[in-house]
DNA sequence: GGGCCCGCAGGG
DNA sequence: CCCTGCGGGCCC
């Protein structure tokens, strides 16, 4: 990086993570990889390999004789992945006792035997050392249908990630069991790890291939060692050609050609890890490079590119292509609040969320529409209706845009988009063609409780069954509606759409017009109670971060929407603390929020700290928000893992980084162990459902 | 005060 | 990738 240039110019967005790492000398590696059964492509990681391999001889141990606990060498075994919980096919290839040394440092524990196992279809892993809970004989019973019973403990194929395909296979207890005429259903507990960290209610697909977990030393049905089981099938290494032989896959076979052909010739790319083959290249390759490292045509860092020490940053691609680049105009664009990019994303509810979003209250006030966006409201940054054409409209913002629109507070009519030759880059024009129901018009009929009907509009007959729509009224629809604030932008509740109609416009082109209601408890922002709650909760306009509000004397900026007395009293007193503390009206927590906060005993202290801030009203949700940040990702920590040093990250983050080998806490390098039992702390993530309902979604 | 026209975010 | 857009600063 060069002195002087800021992350953005090397287009680090926002939220985006910067790993720093220490650079490794590397080993001479053959550069061709073979392209076998590893897991690189999918993203379903085998996730074998978790534990320890045979080459490290050091720890050789002293042999167990013969037949150990019903399982013996050559034995077909199931072996359990530590990391993920799932059973695969294995053989035995020895039997040894851990040594006593070892023993000895644990605890007084009794000698234990190890499995020296290799799973069946990843060879690469080599032998693998297993104790013997995670060793079992090859399971070889399926149940009938009418076997089947809840309260069972079976070994079922189940995919935690695509739930509807074909995963791994684990161990499940069996909830429900359901048969109609029609359908048989089964749904049940996955035992994803020793220590009980499980899925509930997770609906089985393959019922027909569900086996008897068999007991170590049992001989089953047949006898040990006599019959060769069914292959089990898992899901497929890669999910884009479901491993379809026969199919093309730029994924797990050559990026560019796709063939599944010459898998020594493909070379695979150090940085991407994707495969090519040598002919493919252009310049095709005719011999393997001999360097260490081998990079893609789309990894390899053009020489030209770099930047060096002293020289300047490029003009990127982007930039090049943005109309700045060919205009004459000297205008110094970026700098006002017209075109600057946000600085922060509402993450704590997904884009495509309907309703509130926890934490703004009706009446919330900001001075931009950057803001409006930031805070999840409204999210386009000039767009006045936010949605999918396929789905429905989240939010809308009234600031006149269209002026025959009326608006009388509870109700008001609005206007779509489109039919505007906005060529010359322009946002606004005049109408100039019909609208048409698509794109965010049609996304705001989809709100309307009513088929949609794009030629003649439709209406509902209970509009409030309705979507929710989010309310902006921006300070520009105040020529039109004395219902929008005198400057900035407000969040002015819940509307839902009671019916759209095709119309002709002032200019003669037809429009959609859409007729909303409002529909929320939180009262308006201009009725009595409205304006008092604005008061209690200390709402006042929010100004971006180093905003100056030029040239309006400060003490006349404060809040107040009667600027009368109380101001000209305050501006006699001088200047003199002019913010006097408004009383803000108290977070409340439900019964249900307040006995689950108390079930969390582990983070106690943290919600010690988290309950001081329930006196600043809705700030007590950012409060929370902060107390449980991952220090991974950044974000409300999602299936949080309350670590034995009282820090909570999500378990995906913590899984991640025990896959990197790292066993310690992320926020305090705390040793866990690399056996630690991820297990979710069931009610910090209830609680934090609770609070910012789906936030799970929003990332 | 009107009009020009920019970057950015979002959908598709 | 392209298309769209009820912002908003600055010049005239």
């Amino acid at each position: 990086m060069e002195d002087g240039h800021t992350i953005f110019d090397y287009n680090v967005g926002l939220n985006d993570i910067v790993q720093l790492l220490v650079r490794q000398k590397m080993s001479p590696v053959s550069v061709v990889k073979s392209k076998d059964k590893e897991a690189e492509l999918s993203d379903s990681d085998s996730g074998c390999g978790s534990t320890q391999s045979e080459s490290d001889k050091s720890s050789t141990h002293g042999e167990v004789e013969g037949q150990t606990a019903g399982t013996s060498i050559n034995e077909l075994v199931d072996a359990r992945d530590l990391n993920m919980g799932a059973w695969f096919e294995a053989q035995v290839i020895n039997v040894t006792k851990t040594p006593k040394e070892e023993a000895a440092e644990a605890q007084p524990a009794e000698e234990e035997i190890l499995y020296h196992v290799k799973y069946e279809d990843y060879p690469e892993n080599g032998v693998i050392q297993l104790l013997a809970k995670d060793v079992r004989p090859r399971a070889r019973t399926v149940y009938q249908w009418h076997q089947l019973e809840p309260g069972m403990i079976v070994m079922l194929n189940y995919n935690p990630d695509e739930p509807k395909d074909r995963g791994y296979w684990y161990d499940a207890e069996i909830q429900k069991k359901r048969e109609t005429r029609t359908l048989r259903e089964i749904y049940a507990k996955i035992i994803l790890g020793e220590a009980g960290d499980s899925l509930n209610d997770c609906r089985i697909m393959f019922l027909t291939e569900i086996y008897k977990i068999e007991e170590p030393g049992s001989p089953g049905d047949a006898p040990a060692g006599s019959e060769s089981p069914l292959k089990r099938s898992n899901g497929p290494e890669c999910k884009h050609c479901k491993d379809d032989p026969n199919k093309k896959c730029h994924w797990c076979n050559c990026k560019i050609c796709g063939i599944k052909q010459d898998p020594d010739k493909q070379l695979l790319c150090d940085e991407c890890d994707m495969a090519y083959h040598t002919y493919c290249l252009n310049p095709p390759l005719t011999s393997i490079p001999e360097d260490e490292d081998w990079y893609c045509p789309g990894c390899r860092n053009d020489t030209t590119e770099v930047v060096r020490a002293g020289e300047k940053l490029k003009e990127s691609k982007k930039k090049a292509k943005m109309a700045s680049a060919s205009s004459s105009s000297q205008r110094d664009w970026g700098k006002g609040m017209a075109c600057v990019g946000r600085t922060k994303q509402c993450t704590i509810v997904p884009s495509n969320h309907y309703g509130p979003i926890p934490g703004v209250p009706v009446g919330s006030l900001w001075k931009f529409r950057v803001q409006v966006s930031e805070s999840g409201v409204h999210r386009p940054h000039v767009a006045g209706i936010h949605g999918r054409s396929n789905d429905g409209a989240y939010s809308l913002v009234l600031a006149g845009g269209y002026e025959d629109d009326v608006d009388d507070g509870n109700e008001f009519t609005y206007t779509g988009s489109g039919g505007r030759d906005l060529s010359g880059n322009k946002r606004t024009a005049e109408q100039s063609c019909d609208q048409t129901l698509t794109h965010m018009n049609r996304a705001l009929a989809l709100n309307c409780n009513v088929p949609v009907n794009d030629k003649n509009g439709a209406e509902s007959k209970n509009w409030k069954e309705g979507k929710s729509v989010r309310v902006v009224r921006s300070c520009k629809g105040r020529k039109h509606s004395k219902y929008c604030p005198e400057e900035g932008n407000r969040y002015d509740g819940i509307y839902k759409v009671v019916k759209y109609w095709p119309d002709k416009g002032k200019s003669g082109f037809l429009v959609w017009r859409y007729l909303l209601k409002r529909d929320d408890d939180e009262p308006a922002p201009w009725t009595r109670d409205g304006k008092e709650r604005i008061k209690k909760l200390g709402l006042t306009m929010q100004y971006p971060a180093g905003y100056q509000k030029e040239k309006e004397n400060k003490n006349e900026v404060e809040e107040e929407a009667t600027p009368s007395k109380a101001k000209r009293k305050r501006k006699s007193q001088g200047s003199a603390k002019s913010t006097k503390k408004i009383k803000v009206e108290v977070y409340k927590l439900s019964q249900e929020q307040k006995s689950l906060i108390k079930n969390d005993k582990p983070n106690k202290k943290l919600w010690d700290e988290a309950m001081e801030s329930l006196s600043l009203g809705p700030k007590f949700l950012s409060k929370v928000e902060e107390v449980f940040l991952c220090i991974c990702c950044q974000e409300v920590v999602y299936q949080p893992i309350t670590t034995e040093c009282q820090h909570n990250v999500c378990r995906e983050c913590l899984q991640r980084s025990f896959k990197a080998e790292v066993y310690t806490c992320p926020a305090c390098r705390h040793d866990l162990g690399k056996n630690y039992s991820m297990s979710v702390n069931k009610s910090l993530q209830a609680i934090l459902n609770q609070f910012f309902p789906g936030y799970s979604n929003g990332r």
